[in-house]
DNA sequence: TTGATAGGCAAGTGACGACTTGCCTATTGT
DNA sequence: ACAATAGGCAAGTCGTCACTTGCCTATCAA
């Protein structure tokens, strides 16, 4: 097998527009809340997304690894974490090793 | 806005299980045919999957730009091109420009 | 304690996507 | 010409997924 489970949970998440629209958030302005990400969302992208429809995207996103979450009082703020993203693509540009060449191994 | 239609269709054809298959049959042995994908999906990855699901899948990873196709009498081959697949998660990863620095810390 | 804010859970709906089924065209070999 | 091979087209089925709806819990401020 050429995949493991976890990298399929990447591409299933990085699959939807409003999902990585997230990650755009996110990337741009780290640690917001649900209710924080629902309205820039909507300001600043012409998203219409619900609550209710934000949050079940970040539980896609977290059970990807693409995001970590942390509560604190009655907030929780999410952070994105881009470790998944690192060599999610290598298995097609590799097969050698160009294209990476820094100081590959 | 901050994604092109090109992308979208590129993470839409990266979502599918089979056709991230059809990449590494095409990444391990380049310019098969649509019934050498077939077999070789069937024989080496278990895969049953019937010719005109192999074909759709193909028709995806065109649109998409990951593959080429070049006909040749009534042969078709097709060929795996990694380019759209070089800068894909640059946004979230980057924003600046560490991470893809090699002599990392 | 009461009300307001931040978030969670679960069932239901609707649409899109993967795959099948059936038939058709085009090229090659004999 | 005829059969066999390689591929294409289009309608239909079925499951998954995004989103909604409705209600519930928890924390904070007055």
């Amino acid at each position: 097998m050429s995949e493991t489970a976890a990298e399929a949970e990447v591409f299933k998440a990085l699959a939807d527009p409003n999902r990585r629209k997230i990650l755009d958030e996110l990337a741009e302005r780290d640690g917001q809340t649900l209710f924080e990400i629902c309205s820039r969302l909507t300001m600043r992208h012409q998203l219409g997304l619900s609550r209710q429809a934000v949050s079940q995207h970040l539980d896609v996103l977290l059970r990807a690894g693409l995001i970590r979450s942390r509560r604190e009082g009655r907030y929780k703020f999410h952070h994105i974490d881009t470790t998944p993203l690192e060599h999610l693509t290598d298995r097609w540009r590799g097969g050698g090793a160009r294209e990476n060449r820094c100081a590959s191994t």
